[in-house]
DNA sequence: CTAGGGTTAG
């Protein structure tokens, strides 16, 4: 509709290009600017004050004038606290003959319908401009480009150049720069570009102009030899190159650019530094954070929210999280983004707990979550097993965030369902989201992996290579998984080679990790030791640590002492090379092996990582770690481990004691082993949820043979399914067993 | 009396 109407008016504009001469009957300008009802008005911030002052203006006859009007719209139509409807009526109501006087009052309705986000209305109000035989100025144009950019209306913003050229203005600055703005936003470079070389108008604001164009395409190169091009660089146009940088992740090269713009002697402003601070924290430059902190301070811009953001994400990037804690505190009117890069810095370094608190927090404040708030809380709940809060996201998400398409948003919520133990609830996600990305295929494998079912992550990588999606190295990551944990050797060499040779994915350090833990888990050390000496990387603390642990399941005590001694080397602050090698010594029986193993440890100062589990009970989540006695309900969950080890005990349970890392005298490795943080998680689920509820944990290390055995027994005894998370993977323990087949 | 280019969270 306002094409065609756009299209008309046009023709009949080129017969009617005149201009009415003003012949109102207005006061001279000056004597009215300085009238004491016009000051009020620029000092008005609600729409109340502004009605008293309208009526002030009724009273002394002052709204009959055209200029006393034009003020009361403008300032309806632009200021915050104005309401555009009201200046609607108000223009209205002004007879059209006299609004064919005035192009100010035509020009601020456009602005308003720009600023309300309507630019639709923009364009609609300029043809009724037309129609009423008013012709637009230089004025006109740069808010209608603007609109036509926000709404990529290509074929508007190309007629609207074509009445720019009827009309003899393309020499006006203002204007000329809003086309190249209006070409480069819906994408037509090269026509911007043709503009801006027609033209001899070639100041810093254009070239800027073009050059955030070739930028926003993803240039940057090309944009950068636009910008040595220009002749006197501004502050502005420094900052457009900076963001560059910034906006496709090429942070050195932000920052190097900041350095030349100090050289040039051209003063940093505001901008330039939530862009720099961007690329400190991407950087870990930290030092030059501080340095911007101290330069923020000495400019008095302590309170500018947008620094104060930047300077928060800067401080938790480089993992200064507390002191980005205290940056948050202090803000006294925070925004969204406030809040959402404060959580966003608790979740990315690990702090799942104070990112739940903090999004706790933020509900109460009333501040409403968006999309990019989930992306925090999300994979907070998926890492916590904090299930119940995650359904509620995904409630939400339905409720009010359905019409953001933000794929990864789904993605999220398949990943946090799947880690949560619901492999099923992640598929029927899976299955109902529309446009499916690489990544949401991606995260469904990698779930079904991590549950075991390797089977059914084959079959999904098939499902989706069929549906022309072409898998990438973090699927591999997935299909190589799901063959380790299933043990399934051939399908996994076939599946590594495939990746290599008919997707030309060449393989990394994850990839080999898979098939090295696979090969070892299946007994053939030989051939894993192949792969390892033969892959291009040298291996990393992961890889050797799977080795370990197969040579603990194995029982292989010779080449589990080489490769713990290479683990000590690598990464000798890591006690979990010590316990496993430990671990392969009792095993074997060797217990004065296991006291020399425990000497060291003690030498060095280390502790064995404790083990913790959590739980989640009516959306808290409760951490138990081993031999905890701190729970409230700590009482009823010890009454309940021995009702559970009494029954285990009935049932013929006997207690495997070789994994205790120390030579203690029996009775007091079974007493420890009693108090196995997963165990007191599960005691406390049985008496904290109703009989036949499924109960759901997450342990931060691998699960023990003799909880695990204890756990198949508790889950047919007590008629429980029981979902564990250990660090590698999902059991499903049900009536007596468990889905890793007792292999893992 | 109005109008052109740059800014942060994922």
């Amino acid at each position: 509709m306002v094409v065609s109407s756009l299209v008309t008016c046009s023709s009949s504009s080129t017969t009617s290009i005149f201009y009415v001469l003003p012949s109102n009957s207005d006061p001279p300008y000056k004597l009215l600017q300085s009238h004491p009802y016009l000051n009020l008005l620029s000092q008005c911030n609600s729409i109340n004050t502004f009605k008293q002052i309208h009526s002030h203006f009724i009273k002394t006859g002052l709204h009959n004038t055209l200029f006393a009007q034009s003020k009361l719209i403008q300032f309806c139509a632009l200021s915050p606290f104005g309401d555009l409807s009201y200046a609607l009526s108000l223009f209205h109501s002004i007879p059209q003959q006299q609004q064919q006087l005035n192009h100010f009052i035509w020009n601020t309705i456009i602005r308003g319908h720009y600023l309300t986000l309507s630019p639709i209305s923009s364009l609609q109000t300029y043809t009724l401009m037309l129609e009423s035989g008013v012709v637009p100025n230089s004025y006109t144009f740069p808010f209608l480009f603007k609109s036509c950019a926000k709404t990529k209306a290509t074929h508007e913003g190309r007629q609207l150049h074509a009445h720019v050229l009827k009309l003899g203005l393309h020499s006006d600055a203002h204007v000329h720069t809003s086309i190249i703005t209006m070409y480069a936003r819906v994408g037509e470079l090269d026509d911007a570009r043709l503009v801006f070389e027609k033209s001899t108008l070639r100041d810093a604001v254009s070239f800027t102009a073009l050059i955030t164009g070739y930028i926003s395409m993803g240039y940057v190169d090309d944009a950068r030899q636009l910008f040595d091009e220009i002749p006197t660089k501004d502050v502005v146009s420094w900052n457009a190159m900076v963001a560059g940088y910034v906006q496709s992740s090429r942070f050195e090269e932000a920052l190097a650019c900041f350095k030349g713009m100090q050289k040039a002697n051209v003063p940093p402003n505001q901008s330039t530094m939530v862009t720099i601070l961007s690329a400190c924290g991407h950087l870990g430059e930290i030092e030059l954070g501080n340095w911007i902190s101290s330069w923020v301070r000495d400019h008095g811009f302590g309170s500018n929210i947008q620094l104060t953001n930047a300077l928060i994400d800067m401080y938790s990037k480089c993992g200064k999280v507390e002191k980005a804690r205290e940056l948050f505190d202090g803000v006294k009117d925070r925004d969204a983004i406030s809040w959402n890069t404060m959580i966003s810095g608790y979740s990315c370094k690990g702090f799942y707990e104070e990112a739940l608190a903090l999004f706790d927090l933020m509900l109460r404040s009333n501040i409403t979550p968006n999309d990019v708030t989930f992306l925090s809380v999300l994979p907070a709940c998926a890492c916590l097993g904090a299930l119940e809060l995650g359904k509620w996201v995904h409630a939400y998400i339905d409720k009010k965030l359905k019409s953001t398409s933000n794929a990864s948003l789904w993605t999220s919520l398949i990943d946090m369902y799947a880690k949560c133990g619901c492999i099923d609830v992640a598929e029927q996600v899976f299955r109902s989201v529309d446009c499916r990305s690489l990544a949401s295929w991606n995260a469904m494998i990698s779930g079904y992996a991590m549950h075991g079912h390797a089977e059914r992550a084959l079959d999904l990588f098939s499902e989706m290579v069929d549906e022309g999606f072409q898998p990438d190295d973090i699927t591999f990551v997935g299909v190589l998984s799901a063959c380790t944990q299933a043990g399934l050797v051939d399908p996994g060499h076939q599946y590594f080679n495939s990746m290599i040779q008919v997707y030309r994915i060449s393989p990394k350090l994850q990839h080999y990790g898979c098939m090295i833990d696979l090969l070892a888990r299946a007994g053939k050390f030989e051939e894993a030791n192949f792969l390892m000496r033969n892959m291009e990387m040298e291996p990393d603390g992961a890889i050797w640590g799977s080795l370990l642990s197969a040579c603990r399941v194995h029982g292989n005590v010779e080449f589990g002492e080489y490769v713990a001694e290479r683990l000590f080397q690598l990464e000798p602050e890591n006690p979990g090379a010590f316990v496993l090698l430990s671990n392969i010594y009792a095993g074997a029986g060797r217990w004065d092996d296991v006291a020399r193993i425990r000497t060291k440890l003690n030498d060095k100062g280390m502790k064995k990582v404790p083990g913790c589990t959590s739980i989640e009970v009516d959306g808290v989540v409760h951490e138990f770690l081993v031999g905890d006695k701190f729970h409230q309900q700590n009482e009823n969950i010890y009454r309940m481990l021995n009702e559970v080890d009494k029954v285990l005990k009935e049932a013929g349970f006997v207690p495997d004691t070789s994994e205790v890392l120390y030579d203690m005298d029996e009775e007091w490795k079974e007493g420890a082993l009693t108090q196995h943080s997963e165990k007191l998680a599960i005691a406390f689920g049985l008496i904290s949820t109703k009989p036949g509820t499924t109960i759901r944990i997450v342990k931060n290390l691998r699960v023990c043979g003799n909880c695990h055995s204890a756990t198949k027994l508790i889950s047919k005894i007590f008629n429980r399914e029981i979902i564990a998370r250990d660090r590698n993977r999902f059991h499903h323990f049900k009536d007596g067993f468990c889905s890793c087949n007792d292999c893992w």
